[in-house]
RNA sequence: GGAGACGUAGCUCAAUUGGUCAGAGUACUGGACUGUCGAUCCAGUGGUUGCGGGUUCGAGUCCCGUCGUCUUCGCCA
């Protein structure tokens, strides 16, 4: 038997028991007669006591154990001697006198060391993911994960909900995200595509009748990545049959109930808040707005028509908007090449400038471009932003689109910088009424903003042809902290409506008919009314676990190229293999590093 | 596809304007030490400053290219 006990359990109750540990050395002090170990296992750390008691065979081994070696040792749990105990250890009142002592394995010297003070850079610890999950913060997510999936198992199951796997082999469609491609050996020349969702699979689960479907599936996207979007990443996939979005909401309302209670020990308030995409948009400038703090979005372009200064004026009475955010008493903190970083950032959202004003100690506007307007107009913006001495108010003035990107930026950047939230509390509200069609630049008609099996608002359905713009959608994000946390749609299960839609984002029969002529058909054959969600499960359990970065939600994730730096993939393969799948490529095979 | 930051010992970092600058801590090796918990003390091994060019009397430092990591715009229905 390798171990009886863990590292992590041990206590003053268990004073006086012989036991048997086993796990990495995470340090070690060397008395020259006294020899200290930190035994350390998924569960904890215990410091074990070797002394020449124990024999000469054993303390030599003792004193020749080095970082991350693995041992067993046999012992006696003893109080730690007066004034000894250690509070930050879980096991501090405790060590265990070994009376018997096995090396494992002897590691080499390792490249960095799990208990390091000096977190070592993130290519060093994704190159060995295996010493950097030895962490216990790394381990304490992967737990965390698994809990997380775990209680929405449990949910799930509690109401009748199956869990049916749906292919990774499945079949490429142009439209949304580019996809990662399989080659087939048996059919040469053809290719499957890994899931970017199971969205037609489990549209088919509902007219298979399974009613209610859920799965933790991992989907691809052979997109650039960022801090929160992996190529390969992992949803809660979830679909109901006769439902409307009412009953989709509240079961996913219980599910981030249950996850606050079982995972936070928090009750959230049902139901969830809802806001409008519109009202999200003409607020905080973004369809996933970060609610934990104001700032919100005041518009003033009624007054930059009455105004004389172009940068206000033009944009206003040429359809485009004046909007501003007001920094509440940190104009002090704001000097004048702040501002202009702050421009600079302004500009890489696409704005051309920003106009700001710092409200003086007399409640009047200054700044800079504080002359280009008259003091009662300027008085009557400072009133429209709830101005007061030292606010630091800044404005976008662009198009509706430009001014909801710059302020929308800059409001998270200040928020974060000011610190006017607190990081560990989690904000969860529904975003709904999304719009359905989206103008599409290339075609100059209309694409579909979610995915083209999306049904309307029914009481927008009367607009579907005559204001197209208007129309929305039966569509719902769920919103943490900012964060898009997930997604879901009421389908169309109706064919005509279905065919009309098609039509009126320019997909030809032919075409919608060669894509997904399957999901179509089967739509014929009783498809009941469905809708569904889905949630990134990376996502969560880095909001959750109070994280920044996605990465250290999985345990082996890619880089932003989209490589693994431990295996070294993606890598050149054999010609072999390339002949059998009747593939050349055009790449140098020489030229790959 | 674009922009920015970074790259120096196994790891984390330092090196004033280009001028004894190849340094510290840690890991590792050897030695001392019977109550430490980031143990301490002494000694030692360890470097093509990511790579390739260029400017210069002289480059870790400046310039160009390239590779890699991170952040980000576009992109991600």
């Amino acid at each position: 038997m390798f171990r009886t006990k863990t590292c992590g359990e041990l206590r003053a109750k268990n004073i006086g028991n012989e036991v048997t540990l086993s796990g990495w050395v995470d340090s070690y002090r060397n008395h020259g007669g006294f020899l200290f170990i930190d035994l350390r296992d998924r569960y904890g750390k215990t410091q074990v006591v070797f002394t020449p008691a124990i024999g000469d065979k054993y303390f030599e081994v003792a004193q020749a154990l080095r970082l991350e070696d693995v041992i067993q040792i046999t012992g006696k749990v003893n109080p730690r001697p007066d004034g000894m105990v250690n509070p930050k250890m879980g096991t501090g009142e405790i060590e265990v006198q070994a009376v018997a002592l096995t090396l494992l394995n002897k590691s080499v010297p390792v490249p960095f060391v799990p208990s390091g003070f000096d977190m070592p850079s993130e290519e060093t610890r994704l190159k060995y993911r295996y010493l950097d999950l030895r962490r216990p913060e790394m381990q304490r997510t992967l737990v965390l994960r698994h809990k997380i999936t775990k209680v929405m198992r449990d949910y799930f199951d509690e109401i009748d909900f199956v869990e049916v796997e749906t292919p990774m082999l499945g079949k490429s469609t142009p439209e949304g995200a580019r996809d990662y491609l399989v080659p087939s050996r048996v059919s040469q020349g053809c290719f499957y595509a890994l899931p970017q969702s199971p969205q037609l699979y489990k549209q088919i689960l509902m007219i298979a009748g399974m009613d209610r479907y859920f799965q933790i599936a991992r989907c691809f996207r052979d997109e650039d990545l960022r801090a929160d979007r992996q190529p390969e990443f992992t949803q809660l996939d979830v679909e109901m049959a006769f439902v409307e979005m009412e009953d989709i909401i509240s079961t996913i309302d219980g599910l981030m109930a249950r996850l606050c209670r079982e995972l936070r020990g928090e009750e959230l308030s049902l139901p969830i808040p809802r806001m409008t995409y519109d009202e999200a948009m003409e607020r905080f400038g973004h369809d996933a707005p970060d609610l934990r703090f104001g700032m919100e979005l005041v518009d003033v372009t009624d007054l930059a028509k009455e105004c004389e200064f172009r940068v206000f004026k033009e944009p206003a009475v040429s359809g485009g908007r004046v909007r501003g955010i007001n920094a509440k008493n940190v104009a002090d903190r704001y000097s004048r090449k702040a501002i202009d970083e702050l421009t600079e950032f302004a500009k890489s959202y696409g704005a051309k400038g920003l106009v700001w004003f710092k409200v003086e100690a007399d409640g009047k506007l200054g700044g800079p471009s504080a002359k280009n307007f008259d003091e009662s107009l300027l008085q009557k913006i400072g009133e429209r932003l709830d101005a007061e001495a030292n606010d630091l108010l800044l404005f976008s003035c662009d198009t509706f689109d430009v001014t909801c990107k710059v302020l929308n930026a800059l409001r998270r950047k200040l928020a974060a910088e000011l610190k006017l939230y607190d990081p560990a509390k989690l904000n969860i509200s529904w975003i709904v009424k999304f719009p359905m069609f989206a103008p599409d630049e290339e075609t100059g008609g209309w694409t579909a903003m979610h995915h083209p099996f999306t049904a309307p608002l029914v009481e927008d359905l009367p607009k579907l042809k005559t204001d197209t713009a208007a129309v929305r959608a039966q569509a719902y994000d769920l919103v943490i902290n900012g964060f898009e946390a997930g997604g879901g749609t009421i389908r169309i299960h109706d064919t005509s409506l279905q065919s009309e839609v098609f039509s009126l984002i320019g997909l030809s029969l032919e075409t919608a008919q060669s894509q997904f002529g399957f999901l179509l058909e089967a739509l014929k054959m009783g498809a009941p009314p469905h809708g569904g969600i889905a949630l990134g499960l990376d996502r969560l359990v880095m909001l959750f676990a109070g994280l920044d970065n996605i990465r250290d939600c999985i345990a082996f994730p890619k880089t932003a190229r989209a490589s693994c730096l431990m295996t070294n993939a993606p890598s050149p393969v054999a010609a072999k293999q390339l002949e059998e799948l009747a593939i050349r490529t055009t790449v140098d095979p020489d030229s790959v590093h």
